[in-house]
RNA sequence: GGGGGUGCGCCGGAGUGGGAGAGCCGGGCCAGACUGUAAAUCUGGUGCUUCUAGCUGAAUAGGUUCGAAUCCUAUCACCCCCA
């Protein structure tokens, strides 16, 4: 698995590549869709996969690992024939679930003392365990387990787990290489950067993760209630100190205009819930900005799809077409919230 | 045919038996929120108006009273029991 670096722009930092894995390519820069539990929600696999275009997507290993169990993902054959996807799948660590979880956990050295939201069981995570669950779930690309952070933090509470999340980086890479999984493939591992909005730790973090030599290096630990200008800035400073031939996965981001901002900035890969939680709500990211497609306004003059339009992507365009998919199914809307997120690039 | 009961706002429920309510709890609906998904979740609104306030209102029409959702009469609707 690598990733090739295509192209440069010439007026920004926006770049061009390819990331190769075991389950076919992507391109970047690539938005993916995000299946916590082996789905995306308000969606299936077919319109994923045709009129989406989605090159590949995240599962979480979290809920996976408590329903249906990582387990019975493994005797399925891994979760690509479990949730019947060919393309490549990415699985977060669940660190992020470390903090958005927080009142129900307990982070140590070790790692974290988690109760279930499901049934309130106790569990433990490691570095060690959270990758091995990943290579049995059999994830193309596994995500390190970190902490991330919340916003605001102090700086001394950021460097204490900037530090902490970079010791079970080590730990998860000696796990990763030395631990067996199920799967022939190949699996990548990609190590994320903390630090939270702190430049100085940031640089720090950036040089550790750089150092391990991964093809995918990810930011994590923004997009969790800082202003737009620290998670630029910071992203911005990130990118400027991560090595230009490695893709950079910036992670749980977002809004179309962040996306867009943020390529200029030389991210390659992008996450978020959004657009598939939006749309099951009825909220749509368009070209031409947010459509609440449950407003009244939406609802009543409907006219029937135009089935002349010569594209997909200019018939999903139209006003008329996005009427007609609130009436049929109110759940299309996820589609037309992904092509349209991914229209931009 | 006889007897009993119940009727309020888009819907359901609780509550009220002369000093009150444009109230309560659900639902629906309307609007907003959501950034590595504890999210079919969460927040606010939901009679009218010239909106810090005022007006109309408790099945319908009357009556009693200083005052009625509440008491009385008639009508209408629905429910239960008897025949």
């Amino acid at each position: 698995m690598a990733f090739q670096l295509l192209h440069t722009d010439s007026e920004c930092r926006a770049r061009a590549g390819v990331l190769q894995t075991a389950h076919g390519s992507i391109d970047t820069p690539i938005f993916m869709p995000v299946g916590t539990r082996a789905t995306v929600k308000a969606t299936d696999n077919y319109y994923l996969d045709n009129t989406i275009g989605a090159q590949i997507i995240l599962g979480n290993t979290y809920h996976l690992y408590l329903r249906p169990g990582s387990d019975i993902i493994e005797s399925a054959g891994g979760l690509h024939k479990f949730m019947d996807w060919k393309k490549p799948i990415l699985t977060d660590s669940g660190g992020y679930q470390v903090y958005s979880l927080g009142s129900m956990r307990k982070i140590s050295e070790e790692g974290v003392m988690f109760n279930s939201h499901i049934d309130g069981s106790r569990h433990f995570f490691t570095p060690e365990n959270v990758v091995k669950i990943q290579k049995s779930i059999g994830a193309d690309i596994i995500m390190a387990f970190d902490e991330c952070p919340p916003y605001p933090s102090t700086y001394a509470y950021a460097m204490k787990s900037m530090k902490l999340t970079h010791r079970w980086l080590d730990r998860c890479l000696k796990t990763f290489h030395e631990a067996q999984g199920p799967h022939a493939y190949s699996q990548v591992f990609a190590p994320i950067v903390q630090g939270s909005v702190f430049k100085d730790l940031r640089r720090e973090s950036c040089a550790f993760v750089a150092e391990k030599n991964s093809p995918i290096n990810a930011i994590g630990g923004l997009s969790v209630g800082e202003p737009h200008d620290k998670m630029y800035e910071i992203t911005d400073q990130c990118t400027q100190h991560l090595p230009l031939d490695k893709a950079r996965y910036l992670m749980g981001v977002g809004l179309p205009e962040n996306i867009l901002e943020c390529i200029s900035m030389g991210v390659d890969m992008f996450d978020c819930v959004l657009p598939s939680r939006n749309a099951r709500h009825g909220i749509l990211y368009t070209a031409e900005g947010l459509i609440h497609i449950k407003n009244a306004r939406w609802k009543d003059d409907f006219s029937p799809i135009d089935e002349t339009s010569p594209s997909p992507l200019s018939r999903n365009h139209s006003k008329a077409y996005l009427r007609h998919l609130f009436l049929s199914k109110e759940i299309l809307a996820s589609q037309i919230a992904t092509v349209h997120n991914l229209s931009f690039y």
